[in-house]
DNA sequence: ACTTAATTATATCGCTTTGATATATTTCAT
DNA sequence: ATGAAATATATCAAAGCGATATAATTAAGT
């Protein structure tokens, strides 16, 4: 997914905005960052880019001493691109995991490794609920609100695979070790 | 996840192959292909960074009218440089998807339009999940099953969530369609 | 009250990855 | 026999990533 399509995206949903807090919605605490991501080294240009196409207005705001605010609102014509990039077929979805990477190669690390590694995950998984879950229904679109449905029953199955199935690979990894020596 | 330490990976799980086979592993049919991916761009050159730095061997068979085809193998130097990275804290997982982002803004897209997109997005689930369920568990390792439950797992609930809530969305979209008019 | 840490905000830069393309042969199906 | 798909390596521009620099402001800890 282009940025600038993800820039666009925000600055439709959310009325206006700085880079920095694009940023924020797309990294971190955000609706759209548990299936989307993107730093600065990517936002900035993009932004300037959209603005020398003339698909969103650039107020900046002089501040002293510091630089400019540069403060980006979506008009018209971003939101027909927005829409074209819309209907485009989307690619498919990625999914990469250093985690299962690692899980996969379980019979080669220590158990007590391979038991702190799926802890972390467990709890990392139960933060992104926790946080999925934070918004409220009610002041969403439908569009908005399905997704955050898809969100929560994926990382609830991820949750329960994680604590319901820990314990039998731990046990086999144990065994494993005991073998060895 | 640096693409040598996927390389690495293969090369352990699988005993020896070619930039070829292991792109097919990481990308196509493969087991790893559920939670990793790497193009041809990435995995020559990673193959010949590991040749360099004496972690793989590379046996070059000639080939009349065609260039050689290398087929590498993991040595013991890499063996242990692939556990130095499994020790390592993995990256968090990423997961993207252009789907999500399009079905957030679904109020705004006709509804014919969102409805070809989860029908797609249905059976692209469906064939990913017969795909991870046609492994045999009986002779991996038990690393390899946990992984192949908890894709199987996570790829069900994401299944089972459109199946469901489909209707909803499609009944919203059109309604407001019929607003508009 | 004082200092430390976190937040706000923009910007750059080297490195890696991506996605497409070129090339050339063999194998399989029609 | 003819076209399509698979095998196999390689390169390249464009994009993205992660880390870092800068600098002021605000919140928190002691």
């Amino acid at each position: 997914m282009d940025v600038k399509t993800l820039c666009l995206g925000v600055l439709s949903a959310q009325g206006e905005a700085t880079g920095y807090e694009i940023r924020k919605v797309l990294k971190e605490e955000g609706a759209f960052s548990h299936f989307v991501d993107a730093g600065y080294g990517s936002i900035y240009p993009a932004l300037s880019k959209l603005s020398d196409a003339g698909l969103v207005s650039c107020e900046a705001q002089e501040q002293a001493k510091r630089p400019d605010k540069k403060v980006y609102q979506i008009n018209s014509a971003g939101r027909m691109a927005l829409l074209d990039a819309l209907l485009e077929p989307p690619a498919a979805d990625k999914f990469r995991s250093a985690f299962l990477f690692a899980l996969f190669f379980g019979d080669l690390l220590p158990a007590r490794h391979v038991d702190r590694l799926i802890d972390q995950r467990i709890s990392w998984y139960r933060d992104a609920l926790a946080r999925i879950n934070e918004f409220d229904g009610s002041d969403q679109s439908s569009g908005a609100y399905f997704v955050q449905g898809f969100g929560g029953a994926v990382y609830k199955a991820a949750l329960d695979y994680l604590e319901t199935n820990k314990h039998v690979l731990i046990a086999e990894s144990l065994r494993a070790e005991k073998d060895v020596a």
